[in-house]
DNA sequence: CAGTGAGCGAGCTTCCGCTTGACTT
């Protein structure tokens, strides 16, 4: 059933398809939409969609077929050091759809390749193409409306494929695949790993980021002001309310400060003529007016005239669900699928404000019904698309089918109720007749006791006519503001009429630091910087908040400590692409591709390998910033933020922030809003206990000794007195012992943080435990890394049991030496399961469990078992392929070096030189390796160029 | 961000855009 209404072809024989007994198919992206595409096409025609794209770039090395593991571009997917041809791969989860369509194309004579019309649907077909390699006649099939009509007429009006489009479409995946796989490394290396950087991401991160900066560094101003209530009974008012508020404007004809007349510092705009009162002088104003007769001095009206707003896009419609239903962005748009899919609305991944012509006729149909006619134009309202980089093959938002369901028709319930009402609403207002109303202002005056002339204003709003309001009134972010529909109406006056001063009050007010983005207001700010895509919005906010650079406080998105570090490392060493104009300059690169009057391959060496710059000089690549260039970016300056004013330094370390002044350290929490963090916060967070257990005090040392819950787990610990703070009581005895450090020690396995006692702890405190001497040497038994264990000046035996550091006695230590050194507990245990033999190696293999999870073995390679494979399904297939895998990955990953070593210096290991020097090595190991490949032409994909006429 | 002695499988993390089920809990 095609979801539209009104649409099914019962009359429709002329339609009854194509000549020839042959199918043609049809490959739409969406299978909601291949539904009712098939319902339109009938006879002859299958309709399959290909559920976007189908293949990409390998995400991961376990992606990459086994013939490029070798290439030094594999990793990025796109052959830099060759023509920048990316690597394809079937998407995984795509697989056994492609081989759907390869059957299905089988039995048809005729391929339409019907992907959106843009960008993105260009290059889909040209996938399609290159996969499926179809030997049958292919033609594209573009339309930007599903109707029947226009379905097939496109079906009889077909294009070829345009290979510009796909090109510009490949070169913005290009650059975002080297953006994200070459920044995040850095900062993995920089910052911590599993981090990330993206053209999207990290300038929406930059700019949550930049407005809690604006918040940190703004100041609040106070002002005041007067808020009068007058009284016009003396007017002599015939109709309407007969008192009305009025705020004090000016005094002597000097206009009074309000919010806007202050900088963020909170300091008076420099070019403001204005008089700022504080409390005393409002309120002296306010005692000295008291009493006083006003009049009224002038009256101004204005028509006001409002239209309606633009049919929903993404965004729009993101925001008023939030606004109205409090949707996050993903919610809304999975309530919206849901309504997409079973015929509700059309589709909601768009940027189109655009409606059909059914659609007009279907709004203006509902509005003659339900309003009247004086509520119907003229002529339908067209509304040209807001967004710059629209792509325009969607329609707008809007209810389904040539005639709409009014919400109550859906029998739909719950949030799906609510937003097909609100589509629903809007989209009808938007063919409705203009708001009519007039605003007045009225200026109020009075002299004050003290010979001052006080003037006030009032504003009224009257909707003589509410057209499209009566429909839909769009919210607001500020639950402050005015909505739209909202009147205020004053009693009719005329210059000269008397008033009296019901009441008179002086008002203070302070300015406001920015507000936060909210989801719907971030991508709000992404759209008109043309950054993002209606279909990633609502991801974008999920990855920033996935990476831990944005969390939500109610509504608000608040960045992190982490993402200052990110967004700092990425400003200071590359500028150029968090800069927020960087994408609108890549769109017109990629639009002078589409038209054909750029070429692609010059422009990302260009991005990659830098070029010369206007000057003559050399513009850095991307390739020399994260590599040459990357010691110069210290991973100490960037993670630090100084707290202005003071000593203390914000960290971000790899366990999240601290705050350090002079190396004392004191944890942040995590969830601590960046513009929260003042310099008496900071005190405060280096005076509060740090959530330590008292567990009393060593009576031998006299000293605390408390039990925390540190970065190894919980251990106890004794408190030595800081002798700084001692000074105060204690005279300055002899400062000559050093820095004493305190003994510490884990829990042991059976002991908890809450239950631990004294005893326990003391008795964990006198270890290393002196079991007595061997060969001459002490032989001490303690807890480590690795558990517990005996040594003896350098060598080492572990223990079985915790229990026996406190019991193992010099004997039985004895004999625990005179054992060969354990190869390894992990090796001693047995097997988890036995396979059979190896067919390369002929070893019988074993899966076992290590320190990274389950992998199999044969003795000498070792695989460990990936996402999927479970240690009691594996078969000796898998097993010996999982080894074959592993053995064509890394070649003698120990003898390479090992022959390269020889060739340079074996320089020290620790020095940052001899570090530089096996980087260079690394490289030109690659670089040769590379051109060997550019040369053998390892073929990658066809030859996509000649695909598709043009 | 508490400090510590072996000998061992390291390998992966990450981008943006286009689309939905198929999984598990």
């Amino acid at each position: 059933m095609p979801p539209t209404k009104g649409s099914a072809g019962k009359n429709g024989s002329k339609d009854s398809g194509r000549q020839g007994a042959g199918n043609a198919l049809v490959i739409v992206e969406s299978p909601a939409k291949a539904k009712t595409i098939a319902g339109y096409l009938g006879r002859g025609y299958v309709v399959e969609s290909s559920i976007g794209h189908i293949r990409d770039m390998p995400a991961k090395a376990a992606e990459i077929p086994a013939k490029y593991k070798g290439q030094p571009w594999a990793r990025l997917g796109v052959d830099v050091d060759g023509n920048f041809e990316p690597l394809y791969v079937v998407n995984p989860d795509k697989k056994s759809h492609v081989k759907k369509l390869k059957e299905l194309m089988a039995d048809a004579d005729e391929l339409l390749l019907a992907t959106d019309e843009d960008r993105e649907g260009e290059a889909i077909a040209w996938h399609l193409l290159e996969e499926l390699k179809p030997r049958i006649p292919v033609k594209r099939m573009v339309f930007n409306e599903i109707t029947k009509d226009a379905i097939q007429r496109a079906a009889r009006n077909t294009r070829d494929l345009n290979t510009r489009l796909v090109s510009a479409q490949e070169t913005r995946r290009i650059l975002d695949r080297l953006y994200g796989y070459e920044v995040s490394p850095v900062l993995w290396k920089k910052v911590m790993p599993k981090l990330s950087a993206g053209r999207v991401q990290s300038v929406a991160t930059r700019l949550v980021v930049e407005r809690e900066r604006e918040r940190m560094a703004f100041t609040s101003a106070e002002y005041w002001d007067l808020k009068a209530v007058f009284d016009a009974t003396e007017a002599g008012v015939p109709e309407g309310p007969a008192t009305f508020p009025a705020t004090l404007v000016s005094v002597d004809g000097k206009r009074i400060a309000v919010g806007r007349d202050f900088t963020p510092q909170g300091t008076l705009r420099a070019d403001r003529d204005v008089r700022q009162l504080d409390e005393a002088a409002a309120r002296g104003l306010a005692e000295r007016l008291s009493g006083t007769g006003f009049s009224v001095r002038s009256v101004e009206r204005k028509p006001y005239r409002r239209s309606p707003y633009a049919p929903f896009r993404t965004t729009t419609l993101q925001q008023e669900a939030s606004r109205k239903l409090g949707l996050s962005a993903k919610q809304a748009m999975q309530v919206a699928q849901r309504l997409y899919e079973n015929g509700y609305i059309t589709y909601m991944r768009t940027d189109s404000t655009t409606l059909s012509d059914s659609a007009v006729n279907a709004a203006r149909n509902q509005v003659r019904r339900l309003y009247g006619g004086d509520y119907l134009p003229a002529k339908p309202r067209v509304y040209a698309s807001k967004v710059k980089n629209a792509q325009e093959a969607h329609e707008a938002i809007r209810p389904a089918g040539e005639e709409f369901r009014t919400p109550a028709e859906t029998g739909l319930s719950g949030p799906e109720f609510r937003l097909y009402e609100l589509i629903w609403k809007r989209t009808v207002a938007s063919q409705m007749k203009d708001a009519v109303g007039e605003s007045v202002t009225v200026r109020i005056e009075g002299a004050s006791s003290g010979g001052e002339v006080a003037e006030f204003s009032a504003t009224g709003k009257i909707i003589t006519f509410h057209g499209f309001l009566k429909a839909y009134v769009e919210g607001s972010d500020d639950p402050a503001a005015d909505l739209d529909d909202r009147e205020r109406r004053l009693p009719p006056m005329s210059e000269g009429d008397p008033l009296k001063a019901q009441a008179l009050e002086a008002e203070g007010h302070s300015t406001r630091p920015p507000a936060r983005y909210t989801e719907a207001s971030l991508v709000k700010e992404l759209e008109e910087r043309e950054i993002g895509r209606p279909s990633t919005y609502a991801a974008i906010i999920g990855t920033i908040q996935d990476r831990g650079y944005v969390f939500k406080k109610g509504t608000a998105l608040v960045p992190s400590f982490l993402a200052f570090a990110v967004v700092q490392l990425l400003e200071r060493h590359f500028g150029n692409l968090v800069d927020y104009a960087f994408t609108a300059r890549l769109e017109d690169v990629l639009d002078a591709i589409a038209r054909g009057e750029a070429e692609s391959l010059p422009w990302l060496r260009r991005f990659y390998f830098g070029g010369e710059d206007a000057q003559g000089g050399h513009e850095t690549g991307l390739k020399e910033l994260v590599g040459d260039h990357l010691s110069e970016i210290d991973p100490k300056e960037v993670s630090s933020l100084p707290l202005p004013g003071t000593d203390i330094v914000l960290r971000v370390g790899r366990y999240g922030p601290y705050l350090d002044r002079d190396g004392v350290r004191v944890n942040v929490p995590e969830d601590l809003a960046p513009d929260e963090l003042t310099e008496e916060k900071a005190e405060e967070l280096f005076a509060q206990p740090s959530g330590d257990r008292e567990l009393g005090v060593d009576p031998e040392t006299g000293r605390a000794i408390v039990a925390k819950s540190g970065r190894f787990g919980p251990y106890v610990t004794e408190v030595i007195e800081d002798p700084a703070e001692a000074e105060g009581e204690a005279k300055p005895k002899s400062r000559a012992k050093a820095k004493e450090k305190p003994r510490t020690s884990s829990l042991l396995k059976s002991m908890s943080l809450d239950t631990v006692t004294l005893e326990d702890a003391l008795r964990l405190l006198s270890l290393p435990r002196v079991v007595g001497q061997l060969d001459g040497e002490d032989v001490t038994a303690q807890n480590g890394r690795y558990g517990p264990y005996l040594k003896k000046g350098t060598d080492s035996r572990s223990l079985e049991t915790e229990e026996q550091m406190f019991t193992v006695t010099l004997e039985e230590a004895q004999a625990i030496f005179a054992q060969p050194k354990q190869r390894g507990r992990r090796a001693a245990a047995p097997p988890l399961r036995e396979l059979g033999k190896d067919p390369e190696s002929g070893a019988t293999m074993v899966i076992k469990d290590g320190r990274f999870g389950p992998y199999v073995t044969d003795g000498e390679v070792n695989a460990s078992l990936r996402k999927g494979d479970e240690v009691d399904g594996i078969t000796d297939e898998r097993a010996a392929e999982l080894l074959a895998e592993r053995r064509a990955k890394a070649p003698a990953k120990k003898k390479a070096p090992a022959k390269k070593a020889p060739a340079k210096k074996p320089a020290a290991k620790k020095t940052t030189a001899a570090k530089k020097t096996t980087t260079t090595t690394a490289k030109k190991t690659t670089t040769r390796k590379s051109t060997a490949a550019a040369k053998t032409g390892v073929p990658r994909t066809s030859a996509k160029k000649d695909s598709g006429a043009q």
